[in-house]
DNA sequence: CGACCGATCGTCT
DNA sequence: GACGATCGGTCGA
């Protein structure tokens, strides 16, 4: 495997949350704890724009205990649990008190592929099976991300996103509307989901013919 | 294959 | 006390 490069700061500090949620497709999600060591190519992701976003948490400055790490500079994770079951992984952006953030949905396994299965109950001598890290409850479980991580640094050793160098053509990236947000009115149509093209590991493909 | 439905619980009203 | 930025199983065509 190629050199991993961390992304710094300055990355997650930009201003436009959808173009950072564009440049995290094929981006690697690495996450290390319990001494395991886990990693998947991102292939899916949503941008949400905070304060003047309906489907966004922060939506018109919303502030709560569970949202308040949405508040930080960039580059934090928030994680919040959905329906009970699943821990969404989201990306803080933007500088302090600008809630901004990119849900990320999907990725391709690299490193880890036993423990993922591991994490996710499944018996290893199955070939690997596309749910593992597709939709943002699975991957999560994968990497064994929950809501107690929601809040750490990014730019730490437990959970990073880096770059191993792959560039990925604009070409190869389709946006979409996001998905399960019909309740964010006009906001639900914008075209703030991004996925690799032909990617298996995609969720909710019936969004593809649009 | 598509439609439907139950699981499950922290968070906010 | 209601409700999700979901998932996986089941049922019927």
């Amino acid at each position: 495997m190629a050199t991993l490069k961390k992304l710094g700061r300055s990355f997650y500090r930009r201003k436009n949350v959808v173009e950072i949620a564009r440049d995290l497709i094929g981006k690697i999600l690495v996450t290390g704890f319990d001494e395991i060591l886990t990693s998947a190519r991102i292939v899916e992701t949503e941008a949400y724009a905070g304060v003047i976003d309906r489907a966004s948490h922060a939506h018109g400055g919303r502030r709560t205990k569970r949202t308040e790490i949405m508040y930080a500079k960039g580059g934090h994770a928030y994680i919040y649990l959905c329906y009970g079951v699943h821990h969404l992984f989201n990306i803080v952006t933007n500088g302090e008190d600008v809630p901004h953030a990119v849900l990320v949905r999907a990725a391709e396994p690299l490193e880890g592929i036993e423990q993922m299965m591991e994490r996710a109950g499944r018996k290893s001598s199955n070939k690997t099976d596309i749910s593992l890290t597709s939709g943002p409850g699975n991957l999560s479980r994968a990497l064994g991300i929950s809501t107690h991580h929601s809040g750490i640094d990014l730019l730490g050793e437990e959970i990073f996103i880096a770059s191993d160098g792959l560039r990925v053509a604009d070409s190869d990236i389709i946006s979409t509307p996001r998905i399960g947000v019909e309740y964010a009115g006009e906001d639900a149509m914008l075209r703030y989901r991004f996925i690799l093209r032909g990617n298996p590991y995609i969720s909710a493909k019936k969004i593809f013919k649009i």
